[in-house]
DNA sequence: ACAAAATAATTAACACTGTTAAGTATATTT
DNA sequence: AAATATACTTAACAGTGTTAATTATTTTGT
C-alpha cells in the first residue's frame, strides 16, 4: 500500500528532524542545557510529540551516538587486515583522529562532552547495537588513561615543549 | 567580644557542613544530580539557607575546587627547585598522580567529572584565588590533549599491551 | 458513503530543579 | 522596652523531564 508507505516515510522524517535539531543544539549548547521544549520549538511540534519518537531525552543522544559509531566503525574496516596488534591499535588511533576531523560534531558529542558517557552508561543494559565493540574498546582505552594518561599528559606536554 | 566570635564560628561551621555534604553528594551522585534541596536535607536546614552562604550551586563546586587546588599546590612546592623545565613538568605529572591517589574525591571532582570544567569556566571572571596558575597550567595541558592525547591514547594502549 | 477504530498530535498536569522575594522569628543594640 | 539587625523559613516563579488524558485526523470495515 503506497499510502502507508508515504506515512512511514513521514514518520522517519520527523525522527530525522528531531535528531538533526538535537544534534545542532547538543553541540552548540551542551546536552544538559538543551530542553525537550527547545527541540520541540525548532521542529515546530509539541514537546510531547518527541516522546512518540523517542523514549526519553537520553535516547536521542543514544541514537546520535549510534550514528556516530556507525560512521566510526566504517572507518575501522581497514583494521582486521593488520596482523600486528600493536600497529593495529595504532591505526585505530589514527582512525580515531580521522573520525574527529571528519565528523567534528559527532566527535564532540561522543568524546568531548563527557556527560554523555555517564548518561549512556545508565542505559547500557542490553541495547548497544552498533557501538558495543567500538565503545568497549574505546572505553577500555579511556579507563586505562584515567590512571595513565596523567603521566602521559606530562610527557605529551614535554614533547610539545621541546 | 567573645559572643560575636562564637557566632562567627557557627557561621563558618555551617559553611563547612554545606561543603562537606556537597562534596559527599557530588562525588557519589555527580554534580548535576545533586539538588540544593538534597544538600539542605542533609544539613537539616531550609534550601534557601544555603544561599546565605553561597551565591549559587556553582559557587559550592567552585569553593570545593579551590580547596582541592590548595592541596594540589602544596604538593607542588617541590617544583621550583627543579631547573630543567622538562623534568619539572614531568615531576608535576607525578604530583598530579600523587594528588589523585591522596585525595581521590577532590581528584574526581576536579578532573573526572568534566562538567565542572565547563561550569567553572563560566564564572572564571576575576575570581580564581588559588587555582589560577595551577588551573591555567593544567588546562593548557588538557587543551593540548584534546588534540593530541588521542594519538597518545593509542600509544599508551600499545605500551600497556606490550 | 458512513460509522468505528486506529493514529497522530496536543493540552494539562506532576514532581522536580535553581533561585528570588517576602515574611517571621530571634537576638542585639540603643 | 522599643528599634534594629541577624538568621532563617515559607511561598513563589520560571523552567525542567515526563506521563495521562484529550482532541483532531486519518484509515478501515461495512
Amino acid at each position: 500500500m503506497g499510502i502507508t508507505e508515504r506515512k512511514e516515510k513521514q514518520k522517519v522524517e520527523i525522527r530525522k528532524m528531531i535528531l538533526q535539531a538535537s544534534m545542532k543544539l547538543f553541540t552548540n549548547e551542551g546536552f544538559d542545557k538543551v530542553s525537550i521544549r527547545k527541540i520541540a520549538d525548532i521542529i515546530e511540534y509539541s514537546p510531547t510529540t518527541i516522546y512518540l519518537y523517542f523514549k526519553d531525552k537520553n535516547e536521542i543522544l543514544f541514537e546520535l551516538c549510534e550514528e556516530g559509531f556507525i560512521k566510526f566503525e566504517s572507518l575501522n574496516k581497514n583494521l582486521p587486515e593488520i596482523k600486528n596488534p600493536l600497529t593495529r591499535l595504532h591505526k585505530m588511533g589514527e582512525n580515531y583522529v580521522g573520525f574527529g576531523l571528519q565528523y567534528p560534531e559527532y566527535y564532540d558529542l561522543m568524546f568531548i562532552q563527557n556527560a554523555p558517557m555517564d548518561k549512556l552508561a545508565e542505559m547500557n543494559d542490553g541495547k548497544w547495537i552498533h557501538g558495543d565493540r567500538a565503545l568497549d574498546l574505546l572505553r577500555s582505552i579511556i579507563k586505562e588513561c584515567m590512571t595513565q594518561k596523567i603521566i602521559k599528559k606530562g610527557d605529551v606536554d614535554s614533547v610539545t615543549m621541546a
